[in-house]
DNA sequence: GCGCCACGGTACGCTTCGGACCATGTCAGC
DNA sequence: GCTGACATGGTCCGAAGCGTACCGTGGCGC
């Protein structure tokens, strides 16, 4: 989609779109397109002098194996991956207002990626050509309102006392 | 929560509730209490016939460590990891038919996934002790209905023709 | 008495991760 | 014209995570 590209350029790419909901260290930007150019998805160019930028081309197999890719299925489901979700998973092992804290944490979290988005998208709604990257902002939304919707909903059940602490755990089997 | 258990154990438990959320290879499973074990955070009870099943009890130490781990805050953000969001993210480059099997196998994958734990709330729900541990399953719940309704959106923009495919990469940088 | 399947676990190679580290330009402010 | 801060552009490496293949045990149905 960007034409020829550095690792870096795809790095920065990275933290202003897809980074937002799959993490990418950085280390593994450099090491990836070596192994794509490997298998002859990817052409090299090296300069030889200064920073010693490798800019990355495409192929004609990579295109088309990434066509490929697309067309593809998807079998797996999504992940979640959050840790807030665990800690409130032990909610019993923890004390209640270690849960309030959790709560109202999150939805400061929740609360600031959605200003994030909300700017993006007053930004680039209406731009053309962009808009059709702007899907996905879509669904980010949509899970960080649920999100926030749902630890509201902790929050209030914390401050009704529906959340108490398990002292003990059971050493019975 | 559970007491003395084997990985064996919690594996199954695992299938039964975080693992919704987080997705857990079973080798994890009998490593991560090795280590642990490792760090005085779990004592070891190994059968000397039979199946050898090795049993682990929390040690005062490892309980004194997860609350602690549950008290402090979470500074990571979630991360969902979705591939079908990331082939969707990458739209231009695919055919507007490949998006609309995308968005329709999502819509199944989703409502089936919605049926699952909307069942597990009908059984559990109620249910004394059990309930504090169905919290999460309330945010699941929320995040199925947000994808849901997502990519039934992305269907009807498919269908009005908002999607096109762009058949050559470009060169340019 | 035997074959199947749930149980319970190990081994191992590959990938992912993230932090430490390094070197090159650029530009502002003295 | 020097310097220090910062963006650029990248490598290295140990640790953790992942998934698949593989192995033995025991209960239960036929």
């Amino acid at each position: 989609m960007r034409g020829p590209s550095t690792p870096y350029d795809l790095k920065r790419a990275i933290g202003r779109s897809v980074g937002y909901f799959w993490n990418f260290p950085h280390a593994q930007l450099y090491a990836e397109p070596k192994r794509l150019q490997g298998a002859g998805f990817l052409d090299v160019h090296e300069e030889d002098t200064g920073r010693r930028r490798k800019i990355y081309t495409i192929t004609e197999a990579g295109d088309a194996a990434l066509r490929d890719w697309l067309a593809e299925p998807v079998k797996e489901h999504f992940e979640l991956r959050d840790i807030a979700e665990i800690k409130l998973f032990f909610n019993e092992l923890a004390e209640p207002d270690d849960v309030a804290r959790l709560a109202r944490d999150q939805i400061e979290q929740h609360e600031r990626r959605i200003a994030e988005y909300e700017e993006m998208q007053r930004r680039y709604g209406g731009i053309e050509g962009v808009s059709s990257r702007m899907v996905t902002l879509e669904l980010g939304l949509g899970m960080e309102y649920a999100a926030r919707e749902f630890w509201r909903g902790v929050q209030e059940r914390v401050e009704r006392g529906e959340f108490s602490s398990m002292k003990r755990r059971p050493t019975a089997r």
